[in-house]
DNA sequence: GATTACATGTAAGTTGTTACATGATTAA
DNA sequence: TTAATCATGTAACAACTTACATGTAATC
């Protein structure tokens, strides 16, 4: 035990609050409801799970950066819906307007086409197809949220989403095209 | 505590394992010759910290995946180089021969984007500003790489290399783009 | 009558980083 | 002589997931 463990370690960030705050900025939203929201949108580039999201909303409350709105309860049944408030938009921009972090980004798949020569060129070609069906799965559903977006009426956030949407577009197209140009690459090494 | 909480909780799949065992069939490695490699190389698509590796690789020595090659001493300096044993490989192989898991990547400037509403047109820009230099760094030492590769005797590896570079490259490029647009429909939104 | 969606929450784990300690060697 | 690089390693934490418990309400 010495001196540098008494001392307090270095806070990390907890992204999962702004998360939290970013969607209440939305609309007012219940623990359930935010989870939804991120699977439905978000989840290209950012997820999270009820093991973090129910701690912090707990969190949030105790810092007065959101309140409960509504606590609904028809028979036993519990349904409680935040509001972000005021310190909590505060705060919320104080992040928003703080640098990214460098993203350290992890994809296995290509972790596995890297040592692809200690296993076989058949291997290989069967990730790069796995990949190539996920991406266009990715672009079907990109499309379609891209048509809800354009459809529903105007508001401040439309032209944020839809630049987000675009990253996920362009990026999965060149993905795609990799993904084809690699797995002829290999099939050619092959004969 | 109930019952769920006595029987084992589903093993995670420690990857750690596996890029040593990868970059140990390129060469006998020591610990710190694994660190700088990851730092040089697949650092765009995967890292790992000391604190991962040293014990990953006591791990893997009781394990007998890998042994111990060379224990040099010059003075009282140490320096443990690692092999990758037969069973190594074939675990390795197993790993490599299954399916990669979901990737899941968290993009925090496409968070801050999405929530772009909350802050200023301003600051959205600035982010974009940021991850375009960015790219335009990595941009450059992928071209670097690619010549290194491309000079160097033909390997096994090279053409997974190549391979996971190109991926490299035009996802680059193609945030890039995305870059420079979005940047542009920002600025004609402020107007 | 069964399944799915709605709804909140936690225990127990795994994974990963940070910030050091320790000390040798090499280059400016 | 100072700084950088080589080299191994760990304590303390933060971050995150998984697999449940525990219900209600709606729908097929």
């Amino acid at each position: 035990m010495s001196f540098r463990h008494i001392i307090a370690i270095m806070k990390k960030r907890n992204k999962t609050k702004f998360v939290i705050l970013g969607l209440l900025t939305i609309a007012p939203l219940s623990g359930y409801g935010i989870k939804s929201l991120i699977d439905k949108s978000i989840t290209y580039f950012w997820s999270e799970s009820n093991g973090q999201i129910y701690p912090t909303l707990n969190l949030l409350l105790k810092e007065k950066l959101i309140i409960l709105k509504e606590r609904q309860s028809v028979g036993k049944k519990i349904r409680n819906i935040y509001t972000i408030t005021k310190q909590g938009t505060i705060e919320l921009k104080k992040w928003l307007n703080t640098l990214a972090e460098k993203n350290i980004h992890r994809d296995e798949t290509l972790l596995k086409l890297f040592f692809g020569g200690a296993s076989s060129i058949k291997e290989s070609i069967k990730h790069l197809q796995t990949r190539k069906k996920e991406i266009e799965k990715n672009l079907k559903n990109y499309h379609l949220i891209q048509k809800m977006i354009q459809t529903q009426e105007d508001s401040p956030h439309n032209i944020y989403w839809l630049i987000c949407l675009r990253n996920g577009l362009i990026s999965a197209k060149a993905d795609l095209k990799w993904c084809k140009e690699s797995i002829k690459t290999l099939e050619e090494h092959k004969q």
